[in-house]
DNA sequence: ATTATTTTTGAATACGTATGCAAAAAAGAA
DNA sequence: TTCTTTTTTGCATACGTATTCAAAAATAAT
């Protein structure tokens, strides 16, 4: 039971070689005669040597990390982000140091602790940076992946969903199957997402012209689903369809809907947007936009790669399409 | 636009002292004069130095970083965990090294990996360790909580629901509540969190006279509590009760008993536990056993925080009660 | 004032690895 | 064989910090 750790030195003492070559082993790979290859990790695993990344960061200027910041992580979408996040980097080597922010703008201190531990690389979901987080990450050398988010002419790489798209096809959609009366349930409007959904909704509806939608504003929770609806349904206003910012808010719609005796889609249309696995439970059976999870993970850490070998990091924004996924939420009304 | 990193040298530099005196200044905040510390904060601003954490670490043989392997984390039980987590270790000054495993047992590579990075510890929520691995983590001198399991007779410390009283609660207030005929579903059989509930269950059960127990094993998950519970109320058994693994499988189980026409809780009482958000849900509404997380949360660091200061680890075992949390899933048949 | 005590400081070293460089060994060419 | 070329190896050093030790400065005691 030896309490000392086991070093490069330990395994290159019994193995009756250098330090340097031991290195070569374990790191680079560089040009090692077989026979010293294999005495080196004979001895290396006789005595249960590991080697120290934190010893090889200091000298690569390479830690292998990446920041990962998430928000909302109580939404079932990011807990499958995350999980494809983890993945797809591990596979490459990497290792994620997670932290959970809980505003709109990540922390300063947040970014700080980042730039003390030399990731060598940072995604952030769902949130933004601020323009001197912006040069802080910039000076440090760290790429930087916004992800569902971005901010326009900046420095940033940011990969999202076609959001504008979107919300322009979800439009489509309400109309062709007959609906007049439109709702939308957002999420906090100083969001990209939020925005560019609701925009790309009211301009196609207004292209068909349906010049008036009744807003609501929430913050894609269920529970502000929930509110949302009620205030909705039980305003004046005749209403025979929802778009919610997310699934989860739309769920919270119709538990909403149904609670006031409504059914949902005869009543009520309702659409959801994300493609969470909840949305295909037949008790919602949510007609939604699937966000191409997959593709917009790929995409992120493809960009955090290149960015992290050139130098000079040029921003680049990849909006990616997605579908919609037709279920039993909405009624053809034709 | 300074390309090269700002290190405790060039502070020192700025500020006229040695390089000793910054790092007191950043670490142990050993005796320095208030002027020559003033001094230093004022370059280090200047300059925008940040101490970096990877040196630091390979000096002191504490990285601040904590490994959290987590399992299943698209059951929403566990992002809620993982936040709280973080949180509390956040504001201990740890960082959060984020793994998913798939496997019951924690795969070697996957703790080749957090010894690499040489963190102080490591929590393992949901998964087990084999003997090896046991090993591997002492003698690298790595705390090692585990988080709802527990292994009997190990080296390793536990902090989990008390599955077995909370069985037992459960199988006593479907009896006084009038039930006759009962089944469970299981989460896999390997996992000391489902055998402990299922045992609680039965022998509670027993002891009121209760001897026949319909029993359907899943794994967790929505999609094989709607199976199970189908299964279950196909055949020709009669069924008033069905106590879930977890709340997951049982709003699987609802909907797969009204897929059948059953009405929930009329023709059919079904019990969770977690206590998830979704339970709450007016569609759902369900009556479940409420794992205490904050408390769970709590213990566990506080354990991991004493494992890693003292020499010995001595192994202790923590076992939270939790309550029954009574919605409309449960039937009064008396 | 002088001495004793405490506080503050800097020089030197260590942590465990990767790597440039030159020497040594091996392989190939003649 | 002898000379070139290539491959393999070890030495020495660097990464950025914390910390021991002894010297210096400041403070207290006499």
């Amino acid at each position: 039971m030896t309490k000392k750790k086991v070093t490069s030195m330990d395994v290159a003492k019994l193995a009756g070689v250098s330090q340097s070559t031991v290195s070569r082993v374990f790191g680079s790979g560089a040009n090692v005669s077989e026979k010293k290859r294999n005495q080196i990790l004979a001895a290396a695993d006789r005595l249960g040597y590991q080697p120290n990344a934190i010893a090889r960061g200091l000298i690569t200027n390479k830690t292998k990390m990446i920041g990962i910041v998430m928000r909302n992580i109580q939404n079932p979408f990011y807990p499958e982000v995350l999980e494809k996040f983890y993945t797809k980097l591990a596979e490459k080597g990497y290792h994620l140091i997670f932290m959970n922010s809980e505003h709109n703008l990540v922390e300063e201190d947040e970014i700080s602790h980042l730039i003390e531990y030399h990731v060598d690389g940072v995604i952030i979901t769902d949130a933004l940076l601020s323009s001197s987080a912006v040069k802080r990450f910039l000076k440090n050398d760290i790429a930087v992946i916004l992800f569902n988010r971005y901010i326009e002419n900046s420095n940033y790489s940011a990969v999202f969903c076609d959001n504008y798209f979107a919300g322009q096809e979800i439009a489509n959609y309400l109309v062709r199957t007959g609906h007049k009366h439109f709702a939308f349930i957002s999420g906090p409007l100083e969001t990209s997402t939020t925005m560019d959904r609701k925009k790309g909704f009211e301009e196609s509806l207004a292209k068909h012209g349906f010049f008036d939608v009744a807003v609501e504003i929430g913050n894609y929770s269920y529970e502000s689903g929930y509110a949302a609806a009620k205030t909705l349904l039980q305003s004046k206003k005749q209403i025979d369809s929802i778009f919610c910012g997310n699934d989860i808010t739309a769920l919270g719609a119709i538990d909403a809907a149904k609670s006031l005796g409504l059914r949902v889609p005869n009543d009520l249309s309702v659409i959801g947007f994300d493609d969470i696995s909840m949305a295909s439970w037949p008790s919602y059976s949510l007609t939604t936009w699937k966000q191409p999870v997959d593709a917009m993970v790929n995409s992120t850490v493809e960009l955090l790669m290149n960015e992290m070998n050139e130098e000079e990091k040029k921003a680049s924004i990849h909006a990616l399409p997605g579908e919609l996924i037709i279920r039993d939420s909405v009624k053809d009304r034709l």
